[in-house]
Formats: structure tokens, C-alpha cells, sequence
DNA sequence: CATGATACCTGACTTTTGTCAGATACCAGG
DNA sequence: CCTGGTATCTGACAAAAGTCAGGTATCATG
């Protein structure tokens, strides 16, 4: 009785690969076909190697090969050889190409603040759309060790401190906490990952160490659009990853019964629960992981 | 701090356009260039007219005919004129070309499925693409008039009494309330239109009728993911444009103050409040609109 | 410094898609 | 039956995209 989910899926899927065609229609308005839009806009974007370009767009390299020859005759992009790899090229935009692609970046916010505006709940909407863009871009999820003070991270911080808030029945005031020193979360004392998808972040942890052999997990957060796929193991991973080529042989962290599915997740990968280590007024549980190699 | 609305569009385009791009890719897998696949595709989806196929993929008549030839050729299709006119031909699936639609149809199906099966709460994630399907979607939004007793009506009626059943403090029991017949909700009597948006049906309205002057507005619904984008309004002006057109010169209809914005919508658009003219249990206003031509 | 691997380029295609000016057949109305 | 309009087809192109077998540096390694 109810429309099943395939067709809902479905319905989904029309609906946006129109919306996906009239942009790409709109790129034409520019002159240039979309193939070479694309490469500009991939540059653009940050993806100066050859490689990653073709990679990203899934090009032949010969079709590759053509298309950026052509943006370069245009003046909009200009190629050298890679610094360590003189194989390689990498592309830079040229003041035209930076323009060029400027352009066709209004052209695609132009195109999302309509979408928005005639939207009578925009936040409601782009709501769906993370958790929709979550579901979808699993695969492409990557992780970037950053500076803990860097925007993106800063923000993962916030919404994190916002959720513990939620969360305790005290609320959460990161004074109150042990706030490690950003210094203590950077290489070589220690790092900070951020899981980006499709170049937002969605989830981020800390690893805080002091020079020595132990150090510390913090602020394990992933987006509420992007829960439940698994990213938190992936995330633990990688930094259990990062931090035995730190030198690290045993991880600790403490963390609170307010956060269920973060105790079973610790529970569940290794983790055995240790007394008190600190006298930090929130954690309720601690857990300890040896990960020497 | 916070990542703006627009990178948040901007990611979920990203995300959704690499889903794209695998489906159409997946589909060349079968052996036929895209644009051959996706007429097959139109026709099999009952796009049977060659004007409509062409106007639905935004192709140009010669290319168009030359695709349809192709299909032909490969037996897929058969190409008749159009009964009531010689100069238009309406394409039919033959055996063979029925199953080369099933095996697209399985494509899409499939990739559905294990997006679906993929994600832990597929029911939140259906939701959030009804959401953006709507929203994306709305000027693509059709009306047709079926029978009440049509299984997207009964859909969307059974989502109607659910959601009174919901909202009404007494909770919501047809059986207690003047169910139209059916008859009175088809032609010549009344009407019963459904709002489809890329196939699946997200609003209603009937119009129940005795053969007089006067008839009745019932059920109107509209689903929750296409909600705030002006669609009852124009639900209620097609089915209007309906009665006038079966010689109905004033409407009424019932409502209650639980679905407060469905008395704002009939008191912003030339309803006037009148006396009860029924005993129904439910309601608690009454409106009528005088709409004689 | 030979060797195989790698990153990209070139040339020579083919296929697919898009475009456009007629041509053909048909329809609707006087 | 003429006339203007409509639906589609045809032919002749052109542009864009994709393919593939070499070719040229360059790198990493023994």
C-alpha cells in the first residue's frame, strides 16, 4: 500500500539527476564543454596532480592529456613539472583561470541559494541533504591530521561541546574540563584527524599526548548525519594508526555513561576499562588499549 | 564556523552526483550508449508518445529519431502511428525490449537496495530523500484524476486518516465519520486528484458530488516531505477548475481546528466561514466558496 | 647504469551526441 | 481543396567524448 523504498529511492534518484543535468547544462552557458568545466573546476578545487584530476573524473589520459592542453592554450591554467617527480605535472590556475572558475563556483552557489530560498525550511532541508550526502559519500570519506585550532576543526569542537552539553544532565562547560593545550594535539606530541566528506567535515578525534609512551584520546565526535556508519572505528583507527608511528604504546581516554554507543564502542574494539586516571569532574568511565606493534 | 548552507548544498551535490554518475555508468554495462538506454527507459515507464519521450530527455527531434531507429532495429520497439493522429507515433516495448527494460529496471533497483541495506536507519534515510525529493522536485509536480479506490489513493488516504487519528485529541475513526462513496468522488459527480511528483503521489483531494449545484471538498492531504511549498493551494485551485468544469457553481467543505493550517489556508483563499451542515463528529468549522464562472 | 615501472603525451581512430536546414505526411479550418 | 501549422524524418555535418597502441621522459632499484 505504502510506496515501497526501492520506488522511493528511485523517485529520489530522478529527481536529482535533474537537478545534477541542469547543472551541468548550466556549465555549458560558458562556452567551454563539460569535460574541460570539469577539469577547470577540479583544479580549481585543489586537485593540481594530473592524476588525481584524472582519477577523480575517471578520464582516459590521453583524453586528459588533450583537455588540459586545451585549458592551457586558453591561458586559463598553466602546467610545470612536479617539484619531486618530474614525470608528474601539476596545474595551476592563471589569474584568467581563477576567474573563469570563479565563475562557474557562482554559477553552482547561485544554483543552491535558489534551491534554498524557495524552500520554506532551509535547515530542514539541508538537514536531509547532509544525512543524504553522508549515506551516499561513505566511500569517499577521507582523513586529514590538521591543526586542532584550524577552522574546520574548531567547528567539530564546537558541535561537540554543544552535544555533551545536550547530553549531561549537568551540562558541559570546557573550562571545567582537562582542555588539553593545542600544542599537545599536534605532532610530535600528538595529532588531531578529521574525517572530511566530499570536503566537510563530519567527525573528528583527538590524540593528546606528552612526549611520553601513554598518551591520550580526546573528543571522538561524528556528525549526527553521519552516525551509524561505522566512522567511529574507522576514525579510532587511524589514529591508533597515527599514533604507534608517534612512538605511543598504550592509549588511554575517559569518557561518560551519558554517551552510550562511545562506551560500547570502546568495549567492543579492545578497550579494557581502567580505574580513575584523572580527576576531570566529568568521565564516569575510563579504558586503557595497549597498541605497541 | 559553522559549515555554511551553501558548502552543505554544494557536498550533497557532490555526493549525489558521483551516485549518478555510477548509475549511468552501470547502465552502459548493458551494451547500448546512454542516451539509447534512457528512451528505452522513458518508453518502458510509459512514456509511450515520441513527443513526450523527447521532451521528458530534452533531445533534439532528428537525434531522437535516429534512437528510436536504433532501438527499433535492435527489435526493442515497435513504432506505431497515434490513433487519433497520423502525423504523431507512439512506441510500444516488444517482448525483447521488455526484458532489456526489466534488466535496466534491475540496474537501478538494485543500486537502490544496497544503498538502502548499506545504511542503518534506511527508514530515516527514505525520509530525508522524500524531503529532497520534494523539494527538488516540486516544479515537476503533476495532478491526475484517478479513482478514489486506486491504490495511490487508498495510499494517500489511509496517510490522511492516520494523520487525523494523530492529531485529533479523540483520535480518528472512519467508520464514524460521512465517508463519501466512491461514486460521489468520480466523474460526472465528483473527481478525486492525486499530486504525483516524479511518480509517487504526495497529495490529495476529492470532490464529492450528488449531481446538484453544490458539492463538497474531502481529504485533502498533503505528505509530510512536500509540505510548505504552496501544494495544497494548488491542489485546490486544479480541483476548483474541476468542479467548474462539471457544472458546479459552490463548494463546501468541513474542517477542524486541530489542522490549524488548513483553516488558514481556506480563510486566505475566498472561503467564507458558514453555519454546520452536517452532523459529522469531527468538524467544528464549516466553509463555502461560491466559484460559478 | 641497465631494467622495469611510472606518468604523461601523441596520433589515429570510433562512437556518441548535438545541430540544422529541408522534406514528408498529416491535421484543422475556411 | 487550399493554407498554415504540426509531428516526425532525413541528410549532412560538427563537436565532444572515449579508446588504444605506441612513444618519451623520468624514477627506483639492484
Amino acid at each position: 500500500m505504502t510506496p515501497d523504498p526501492i520506488s522511493r529511492y528511485r523517485r529520489f534518484s530522478r529527481a536529482v539527476t535533474s537537478e545534477v543535468g541542469a547543472l551541468d547544462h548550466s556549465f555549458l552557458g560558458r562556452g567551454r564543454p563539460l569535460g574541460a568545466a570539469r577539469v577547470l573546476n577540479a583544479i580549481g578545487h585543489g586537485r593540481t596532480g594530473v592524476a588525481a584530476v584524472r582519477d577523480y573524473l575517471g578520464l582516459d589520459s590521453g583524453l586528459m592529456s588533450r583537455l588540459l592542453r586545451g585549458l592551457e592554450e586558453e591561458g586559463l591554467i598553466t602546467l610545470a613539472p612536479h617539484p619531486d617527480d618530474a614525470r608528474a605535472r601539476i596545474a595551476t590556475l592563471t589569474d584568467k583561470g581563477r576567474a573563469e572558475f570563479t565563475a562557474y563556483e557562482a554559477l553552482s552557489d547561485d544554483r543552491a541559494a535558489q534551491a534554498l530560498a524557495r524552500h520554506p525550511h532551509p535547515e530542514a532541508l539541508l538537514a536531509a541533504m547532509d544525512l543524504v550526502a553522508s549515506a551516499l559519500g561513505r566511500d569517499r570519506i577521507t582523513f586529514e591530521e590538521v591543526d586542532p585550532r584550524a577552522e574546520a576543526a574548531r567547528y567539530c569542537l564546537s558541535e561537540y561541546y554543544a552535544e555533551l552539553g545536550r547530553r549531561f544532565a549537568t551540562g558541559f562547560d570546557v573550562s571545567l574540563s582537562r582542555d588539553p593545550e593545542a600544542g599537545d594535539m599536534i605532532a610530535p606530541r600528538g595529532a588531531f584527524l578529521l574525517a572530511m566528506s566530499d570536503g566537510l567535515p563530519i567527525g573528528c578525534v583527538g590524540l593528546k599526548g606528552q612526549g611520553g609512551a601513554v598518551a591520550e584520546i580526546k573528543r571522538l565526535w561524528i556528525a549526527p548525519s553521519a552516525r551509524g556508519l561505522g566512522l567511529s572505528k574507522r576514525l579510532m583507527a587511524q589514529i591508533e594508526t597515527r599514533a604507534r608511528a608517534l612512538g605511543i604504546g598504550t592509549l588511554r581516554l575517559d569518557t561518560n555513561s551519558a554517551l552510550p554507543e562511545a562506551v560500547a564502542l570502546y568495549r567492543g574494539t579492545g578497550w579494557t576499562e581502567i580505574a580513575r586516571f584523572n580527576d576531570d569532574p566529568y568521565p564516569d568511565h575510563f579504558f586503557e588499549k595497549r597498541i605497541a606493534s
